[in-house]
DNA sequence: TTGACTAATCAACGAAAATTGATATAATAG
DNA sequence: CTATTATATCAATTTTCGTTGATTAGTCAA
């Protein structure tokens, strides 16, 4: 239920990755299915090249994958990443059975 | 199930104050239980205006409160926060019935 | 009161992230 | 071939973040 010191590196990328107002908005639309770039920008309303940093970000982050077809890039959810997100929500929780609080000594 | 556009600044704010390695082994010594300062620093080995810097980010974003006894400050994690995490996790889920792919058609 | 101790805050700096505008690449239509 | 479209990448800049060392404020004990 934890989350172990390797994974702490991991779990900071995927945070990082979703620290970010427009990069969630991207996910809020990719949530649905799969989307090209050029509609992205429409509508978020955001520069094609802002767009496209931030959706290095959540590839980079393993979030996102995308898919050429002529002209266009698609993206879409990677199912998997998000599930990754849920666990380290999940581990984050705060124990049921909370060590006594000892007034006046610290923890160990 | 979505995350609603007002939310979001708030959603990237608490994946903000997750985004660093120091503060989730912060919340990581913090789910046993409150625990002051000087034993952070110790066990994070890190120096104390260091800490202190990220328990206010912590702080900042409502994932701890602190308490105050004599010389110490304890801090402990505010479970609905964590919660508040947890939903979010839920709510960046995509969908099950992705809207089906229509090649060579952007989204809506 | 003095001195030791805990912790918050501040200023200065460097590092990383985000934005913008320009350019590059590649596909397609005419 | 040329023009257009979609997207990625790059360079320059600005903004935000994290670290460090010093200072400050408050608590406590001798």
């Amino acid at each position: 239920m934890a989350i172990t010191t390797p994974d702490v590196a991991r779990a900071a990328e995927l945070f990082h990755a979703l620290s970010d107002a427009t990069r969630l908005e991207i996910l809020e639309r990719l949530r649905a299915g799969e989307c090209c770039v050029c509609d992205l920008t429409d509508a978020l309303d955001a520069a094609q090249s802002r767009l496209s940093f931030h959706l290095r970000v959540l590839k980079d982050a393993g979030l996102v994958t995308d898919r050429r077809d002529g002209r266009w890039s698609y993206y879409s959810i990677d199912p998997a990443a998000l599930a990754e997100v849920h666990d380290l929500a999940v581990a984050l929780q705060p124990s049921r059975h909370p060590r006594a609080l000892r007034v006046g000594k610290c923890c160990d």
